[in-house]
RNA sequence: GGUCUGGUAGUUCAGUUGGUUAGAAUACGUGCCUGUCACGCACGGGGUCGCGGGUUCGAGUCCCGUCCAGACCGCCA
């Protein structure tokens, strides 16, 4: 046997125990008359103690070729702190060693290991085994493994069975772009990597299996982000016979259980905005109710006092920024020319600030007099103190700049609590939008979407109109998952395919095992998917989902630890069958 | 495909208007240190200033190209 305890378990109790430990060398205090070591695990760190009097002289010098990382094998007693540290939980005790062994010895690792490392992370990701030592990513992927044994005692318990569905299956041209894979045996043919399991789950509804879930890897070619992995992984769910209104109330008790057991946060009943709504208020489909700062539309109030920029305009959006009078003219200019740098694209930035003292100023005060303003204020119950900022523009892309420029000041002023969770679902999304370019419509879900019954007869005149039993569910500001009723019926889903523009040919070449399965008594279905990189970080506190993955990607989907993707050998491309120029 | 930011010691960074031998901290090595835990003190080694070209008497610094990394836009049914 190699321990008798780890390095995160041993405490006061313990005291006079003879124990193994077994570990890496975190760090060496060297003070001549005493040599400290910390010895680390997955578990904790324990100090190991040598000094002058009570170690023999032979091992005391056999300390001094011991390095970082070096692993050790380290016999001793536990003994009581002189000094103890209150900042770890063995820090009453430590080992005072009889003997050790080096179990491997380690070169000087490119970065320090501690919970504050100094490497960059290009270099942590190139050495990721020995940033997973490290605890602020080791205790990610502890989150990760928690957070997926709820979800999977939650969903076995409510009946939901694990299905796993094949990850070689076929390209279709709808949505992101597939991962492809040769296949030699089928020379110049090619499997592609799932971007979802989508039809297979609905085909095992088909199969008459009444609830299915998967923690299952997806994957898509598309550009990455920072909440973006070209492979990810989904916790993927279907039912049979249940409403939009069941599958909602499912999941969400799913996240309440999630938040509760992880976060011990309670949270009675998700707040629902439909689509339109949320645009309205937010100016996006995801929006963060952590804090407040909606959108509101002033034209009531601008319009017809002869300012051309508020006249001649579709939309003046206008948001308060709480306590945002004492912005300064600087840092008013800086978020000026933030909304127009290009990937903003605002034309300007107007500004009204109603002072604590109540007076007046604003970028205005040319073509408005502070009576005018003040009343702008008390009609929106702003406060002595706030800042009206307003975009003016057309509707469509003042309101995409007005979100953006929400969560730029909500992260400026520290608005996006970490600790905080606040979930919400966004219902009624429209089914279709138009594709002008291919003179046809494109899913705004998918093309298995339902549309809402009694709206069916639009699909003949005003397609557009057509609101989809769809949902999503957005936590702090991020789309956490998303899902839909299905088609259930032969007819209407390939109408829908015409729709987005498939010819009957395509249609059948590409989707004509699910067209023909719903022909076969396929029952009422619906599901969601939720993406689990994403839950994890948000309840870890974070967005970027990178260090919640224990390998992930960089930037440009290259993985620098292994270097991949690489190139193949002459002799791999000809059993495929494949030529590259 | 595009925009922005960055690339200088093992690492994280500073480097002024283009001007002497490119610095700091940390890590590493050696020695000292009677309770350390970000230990402390002294000394030491360590540089293709991403790469290629150009301007100049002179380039880490200016210009052009290129590669790499990160954030974002497009994209992500």
């Amino acid at each position: 046997m190699y321990r008798t305890h780890n390095c995160g378990s041993l405490n006061i109790k313990n005291q006079g125990e003879q124990v193994t430990l077994c570990g890496w060398v975190q760090k060496i205090r060297n003070k001549g008359f005493m040599i400290w070591i910390d010895l680390r695990d997955q578990y904790g760190i324990t100090q190991i103690v040598f000094d002058k009097e009570r170690t023999s002289l032979k091992l005391f010098e056999k300390v001094r070729e011991i390095n970082r990382e070096y692993v050790l094998k380290i016999k001793g007693t536990v003994i009581k702190r002189i000094s103890k540290n209150s900042e770890i939980k063995t820090g009453d005790i430590e080992i005072l060693a009889e003997e050790f062994e080096v179990l491997n010895i380690s070169q000087t690792p490119p970065f320090t290991l501690e919970e504050k490392t100094d490497g960059g992370e290009e270099l942590r990701m190139k050495y990721r085994y020995l940033d997973i030592r490290r605890s602020p990513i080791k205790k990610n992927l502890l989150l990760r493994s928690k957070v997926t044994q709820i979800i999977r005692e939650f969903l076995s318990e409510n009946g939901f069975i694990d299905i796993e569905t094949p990850y070689l299956i076929k390209s279709t041209p709808e949505g992101a772009r597939d991962f492809i894979v040769p296949s030699r045996v089928n020379s110049g043919k090619f499997y592609a990597l799932p971007q979802s399991p989508q039809t297979f789950k609905q085909l095992l509804m088909i199969g008459g299996i009444d609830k299915y879930y998967q923690i299952v890897k997806c994957f898509r070619d598309e550009d990455l982000r920072a909440d973006r992995q070209p492979e990810f992984t989904q916790i993927d769910c279907e039912m049979s016979f249940v409403t939009q209104e069941n599958v909602i109330n499912q999941f969400e008790k799913l996240l309440k259980t999630l938040l509760f057991k992880i976060k011990g946060i309670r949270i009675e009943k998700f707040p629902r905005l439909t689509y339109k709504e949320s645009i309205e208020k937010y100016g996006n489909d995801k929006p963060d109710l952590r804090f407040g700062m909606e959108l509101n539309n002033l034209n009531y109030l601008l319009k017809g006092n002869g300012f051309k920029i508020f006249d001649s305009n579709k939309i003046n959006l206008g948001i308060f920024v709480p306590q945002g009078s004492s912005f300064t003219r600087k840092e008013i200019d800086n978020l000026t020319s933030w909304v127009k740098a290009p990937q903003i694209g605002a034309n300007g930035l107007i500004w009204i600030k109603f002072n604590l003292d109540g007076s007046i100023k604003s970028s205005i005060d040319k073509f408005f007099n502070s009576t005018q303003l003040i009343k702008i204020f008390k009609k929106h119950n702003g406060k002595k103190g706030d800042l009206l900022l307003i975009i003016s523009g057309d509707e469509h892309s003042s309101r995409i700049q007005m979100s953006s420029l929400r969560m730029e000041l909500a992260s400026r002023l520290k608005l996006r609590d970490p600790n905080k969770f606040a979930p919400l679902w966004i219902t009624d999304f429209p089914l279709l939008e138009e594709d002008k370019e291919n003179k046809c419509f494109n899913s705004v879900h998918h093309p298995f979407t339902s549309p809402k019954s009694e709206q069916i007869n639009l699909l003949d005149s005003d397609p557009t109109k057509i609101t989809a039993n769809a949902y999503d569910l957005i936590l702090n500001g991020n789309e956490i998952g998303g899902g839909s009723i299905r088609i259930h019926d032969s007819d209407l889903q390939e109408k829908i395919l015409k729709l987005l523009g498939f010819s009957k040919k395509e249609a059948i070449s590409q989707f004509g095992f699910l067209i023909e399965a719903l022909k076969y008594g396929a029952p009422p279905h619906g599901g969601i998917a939720l993406g689990l990189d994403r839950l994890v970080a948000i309840l870890g506190g974070q967005e970027i989902i990178r260090d919640f993955i224990a390998f992930p990607k960089n930037n440009s989907g290259k993985d620098i630890m292994i270097d991949s993707p690489s190139e193949i050998d002459k002799e791999q491309l000809n059993d495929l069958n494949i030529s590259i120029d």
